[in-house]
DNA sequence: TAAATTTTATAGCTATGGCTATATTTTTTT
DNA sequence: AAAAAAATATAGCCATAGCTATAAAATTTA
C-alpha cells in the first residue's frame, strides 16, 4: 500500500534532513554543532538536543558530551544519498522554470517522497535541458 | 525558513489524507465508514478512529457514535483543494513519463510539499503535453 | 428473536518532535 | 584567574500517530 510508504517516509525525513545537514556543517565549517542545527532548522536548542541524543542511539552519529559532532559510516552514507537526491529535485525545479528560493523550499519537502524511478525521470529531463 | 514551512506541511498532511479519502468514499460509495478508512490507509481501527476523533474535535466533519463520516464546509473545503493538487501532480508524473501505479504512488507523497508556484509550472507542462 | 459477526469505541502503551525553564559545562572576555 | 557569555544537557510538559487488547453497540444471519 502506498500509503503506508509514506508514513514510512516520513519516519526517516528527519533524520535524513539532520544527517545531511551535519554533513554540510562538517563541510563548511569544519565541525557541526547543536546551536548551528537548531538556528538552520529553526527550532529550540532542547529540540535539536534530544533528536541528535536519537540520532546518536541509532548509530548515525558520534559524540561526546559537550561536544560536536561526528557522523558514523552509516551516517555518512544515508548523508550522501540524501544530498544526491535533494539535488536531482532542486535542478529538475530549477528546470521546471522555478525560481531558486522556491525550488531550494520545494526540494527540502519533495526529496524524501520521491521513489527512484521518478528521480531518474527527473534526471533525464535535466539532461535534455542542458543538451539544447 | 523553509524547514519551518515543511514541518507545518507535515502537521496538516495526515488531515488532508483523510479528508480526501473521506470525500472519495463518501462519492463512490455513498458513505465514508471508520473500517474503510483504516482498510485504505492500511493502519488499525483503532488509529483511525482516534484521528476522526480529532478531526470532529477540529471541526473537519461532523459524526455521531458508532455511525458513519460526513465533511463540515470547512472539511470539504481542504478535501477538494487537496484532491486538485493531488491530480495536478499525479497528471504531472504521468506526463514525465513514470507509470500509473508509481505516479500514485509518488503523488502521494509530494502533493503535500508542492508550492503554488511548481503546482502552476506542473500545470504548464501537462498542457504542453496535451497539445503535442 | 436470538446468536453470531462486524463495526466502533476505549484504555493504555510506545516513539517522535515540538516547547519552556533550569541546570551545568565550556569558552570567551575582562 | 574570575566573571560573563555561550553552548549543551536535562526535566517536564503537549500533541500526534502508531499499536494491541478489550468492551460495547449495531448489523446480519440463522
Amino acid at each position: 500500500m502506498s500509503f503506508k510508504k509514506v508514513r514510512n517516509a516520513h519516519k526517516t525525513e528527519n533524520t535524513e534532513d539532520y544527517l545531511e545537514l551535519i554533513a554540510e556543517l562538517l563541510n563548511s565549517k569544519g565541525e557541526a554543532r547543536i546551536v548551528d542545527i537548531a538556528n538552520t532548522l529553526d527550532i529550540a536548542q532542547a529540540t535539536a538536543n534530544k533528536t541528535i541524543k536519537r540520532l546518536l542511539k541509532q548509530g548515525y552519529i558520534n559524540k561526546d558530551p559537550y561536544r560536536s559532532i561526528f557522523l558514523t559510516l552509516k551516517g555518512q552514507k544515508i548523508a550522501s544519498h540524501s544530498r544526491k537526491r535533494h539535488n536531482i529535485v532542486y535542478d529538475f525545479l530549477l528546470n521546471l522554470g522555478v525560481d531558486k528560493k522556491i525550488a531550494s523550499a520545494d526540494a527540502e519537502g519533495i526529496e524524501h517522497h520521491v521513489s527512484n524511478i521518478t528521480l531518474k525521470k527527473m534526471q533525464k529531463f535535466n539532461k535534455n535541458k542542458k543538451n539544447r
